[in-house]
DNA sequence: CACTAAATGCAACGTTGTTGCATCGGCAAC
DNA sequence: GTTGCCGATGCAACAACGTTGCATTTAGTG
C-alpha cells in the first residue's frame, strides 16, 4: 500500500501542475489518499488517514478547502452519503460518472458504486430543466449485514 | 387560506387520535403547517412559519420530535433536499410514496414529486441487502429557471 | 535570494440534528 | 369538578458538518 502510493506521487503532481496550480504537500496527500481509499471517503475519513501518517496534522478548514479544490478541478467527484454527509472519490479519468449508480450502506454510510447502467430518466413536466439523475439503492454492505446479524 | 386550514383542523385532530397519541397544539399546528405547505418542507420552513403565526412560538426541539412523531405515525413523509437537509411532507392517505420519484431543484432546494414510476432495481453483488431504492433527478424547477434568466 | 500571490492554519461562527432532564398538560378515572 | 399519571414540551447543552475572515507561511518565478 505504501509503495503503491509512493509509485503513484509524480502522477498526482503532474496532474496537479497540468490545471495550472500549486503543488502543496495537502492537495498531493488527500488526492493520494482518495486514490488509495477503497470507496468515496467523507471528510472525516481522509482526516482521520491524514492524522494517522506521521506528517503534520492537515487542519480540517484546509481539508475541506483542498476536497472543494480538487472537485473544481475535476481532480475529484463529490456526492453525498445515506445520511447526507458529502463524501468525495478520486476522478479516475476514463470512467464516466454521469448518471451514476450507487448503492449507499443505511449502516456504515459508504458508498459503493455499481456497475449496471442508469435507467432513462422520466418525462418531466413543462418548465422544469434537467441537471443529472441518480439512482440511489440503499441497504446494507455485506460488512455491515454480517456484523449485526 | 386561513379557513382552509381552520376547516382542516378537526380532520387534523382526529387523525392524530386515531394514531393513538394525545391531541397536542403543537402537533396540529405542525401538521397543519405541512398541509398548507406548497411542498416538502424543512425543519427551517415550517419553524418560520410557525413563529410567524402570533402563537408561542414552538420549541426547537419539540419540531424536530413532532416530525419526527408524525412520520412514525405515517402521518408525514421525510425526504431529503439537494443540499442533504430533511424536509417533510404531510401524508396524502391515497398516495403510494415506496419507491416515489422525486425532482429536487438545486436552485430552492424544494422537492417535486413525479408521477412516473420507479424504474426496477439492478442486480445486487453478492453479500448485498437491499432497503430501498430512489431515483433522483436533478435540475432547476420552473420558478428557478425563470428567476435568473 | 527576494518577491508575490496563492495556500495554509487558526479562531470563530452558523446550521442541522440529538440527548438529558425538569416541568407542564392531555386525557382518563373517579 | 378534581385528581393523577404518563406522555409531551421547553430548556440547556452537546455533537457533527460546513463556512468565513484574517494573519502567516510557502510554492513558484525572476
Amino acid at each position: 500500500m505504501k509503495a503503491q502510493s509512493a509509485s503513484a506521487l509524480p502522477a498526482i503532481q503532474s496532474a496537479i501542475r497540468a490545471v495550472g496550480s500549486r503543488v502543496t504537500p495537502a492537495r498531493v496527500r488527500v488526492l493520494a489518499a482518495l486514490q488509495a481509499a477503497p470507496g468515496p471517503q467523507s471528510h472525516a475519513d481522509v482526516e482521520e488517514t491524514l492524522t494517522r501518517q506521521a506528517h503534520p496534522a492537515v487542519d480540517r478548514v484546509t481539508l475541506y478547502r483542498v476536497l472543494d479544490w480538487l472537485c473544481a478541478a475535476g481532480l475529484a467527484h463529490k456526492a453525498t452519503d445515506a445520511r447526507g454527509v458529502f463524501r468525495f472519490s478520486a476522478a479516475a479519468p476514463n470512467v464516466e460518472h454521469a448518471g451514476h449508480v450507487h448503492f449507499r450502506c443505511t449502516g456504515c454510510g459508504g458508498v459503493f458504486c455499481l456497475k449496471a447502467p442508469p435507467p432513462a430518466p422520466p418525462k418531466l413536466p413543462r418548465g422544469f430543466r434537467l441537471a443529472a439523475v441518480a439512482f440511489d439503492i440503499r441497504g446494507e454492505c455485506p460488512r455491515c449485514v454480517k456484523s449485526h446479524a
